[in-house]
DNA sequence: AAAGTTGTGTCAGAAATATGACAAAAGGCT
DNA sequence: AGCCTTTTGTCATATTTCTGACACAACTTT
């Protein structure tokens, strides 16, 4: 399991982030200063960083400092476009930040490019007859590969990462449109019925009346990280 | 052949390292004193400095921040296993630090990983059908030159150390251009569109829509490094 | 059966990208 | 400096792709 270390003094944010890292199967602590966040990297290991330069006791260029030595990567955040900050923490030895506000799409992508630059891992997850890369974004089926829109990629993402699992239209809507429930539309039936025509998952993708959807997935088949897009 | 210079005052000692690094197949100098250190770094170009701080005339800060310019990655030797005086020297642009008494494959260990941040180590990257020489910027395909510009071939460089992964034109930006996103712009399209056309990867360099670009790289062409231009 | 939900095909607008031509900038050379 | 060449960015236009919406059919639940 990969372990990520937040650290935001905001701590809506931080959780935020906890949480939706967590539903993408990561392991997240969250620190709310320089200190706190200092303390853990020195008592428990990390594979990644989440860092936010400015933060109160010793702020974000100390501790990545600090961290530089342990050779763990990170990503800082930044809050306003400035470039000099920027160069000042890639030359302290960042591998990546990423300007706020963000999308958690594209956080994510990062996390994974950095995270296999590290050779931590670069995990396919393989579930039913295919298999998701995260970081290419693609999907594939006997080595096949089928095309799906940003949109569609990220709705297949979120049911396979909850085989089983009733999900709500409400919580969906969050997931991927970030926004809240747009109740009269047909557009998530709409996604969900592209995503069961293209996989040929029509009776995978079940409609759980009044609920919302879920993947089923038989138990010897449910999901699994991979090195290999097997 | 990569070249290290070692600067310390106790001479056995730097002697010592030298002998060792040698035998690892790099090129040392040895410098006793930050003065004959810096005319050496003047003279010759060196692709790591490993740099002890207790140095008589002047000392390790100083010849940091003289160093610190010409981007050569230092690790600087400490006896002290003092924190303030880690991060100072971090603080001040050293890769790393390592507290004497250390064993020499710890040494080692972190030159290479510092070599490796800094890209020193690497000289060819062959990928598909072509060799990228990262010194000469050029690129071979059967022996035979492929011209490419410089904005060119950096993203080439990116995109070919990140095969099989969807980057985002903003990730491309700040890589390429060191700048923000340039939303509006073409510029990126334009620059795809020429080394689609040049390597003839028109279907090699995917678009992924409304996300960025992806080098599509089958899993028996991976990129690899290589010290002849096979 | 009625009311409420969901499925599905189609479509149009919006947004994103491709592409060629051209202008601006940068670099070389005398 | 001036001139020429190359590189890089921009623009206009064409093309593609995505997405949400709608209408209406089909299905569930009560």
């Amino acid at each position: 399991m990969i372990r990520i270390l937040i650290v935001d003094d905001e701590q809506p944010i931080a959780n935020l982030i906890r949480m939706n890292l967590s539903r993408m199967g990561y392991a997240c602590t969250c620190a709310y200063d320089g200190q706190a966040a200092a303390d853990l990297v020195e008592r428990e290991s990390f594979d990644l960083i989440l860092l936010d330069i400015m933060l109160p006791k010793f702020d974000g260029y100390d501790l990545l400092a600090f961290i530089r030595p342990m050779n763990i990567p990170v990503i800082f955040l930044t809050a306003k476009s400035d470039v000099n900050d920027r160069v000042k923490g890639l030359k302290l030895g960042a591998e990546d930040y990423i300007v706020k506000p963000f999308e958690l799409v594209e956080l994510v992508a990062r996390i994974e490019v950095v995270l296999r630059r590290y050779n931590k891992s670069r995990t396919y997850l393989s579930i039913l007859d295919i298999v998701i890369d995260y970081e290419g974004r693609s999907v594939l089926r006997n080595g096949e590969k089928i095309e799906l829109t940003r949109k569609e990629f990220d709705l297949l993402v979120v049911l396979c990462q909850n085989p089983n699992t009733a999900l709500f239209r409400e919580q969906l809507f969050e997931r991927i449109w970030e926004t809240d429930y747009m109740g009269e539309t047909r557009t998530l039936d709409s996604h969900i019925q592209r995503l069961r025509r293209k996989l040929g998952w029509q009776d995978r993708i079940k409609t759980v009346h009044k609920v919302g959807y879920r993947l089923d997935v038989p138990m010897d088949k449910m999901p699994q990280e991979t090195k290999e897009p097997v």
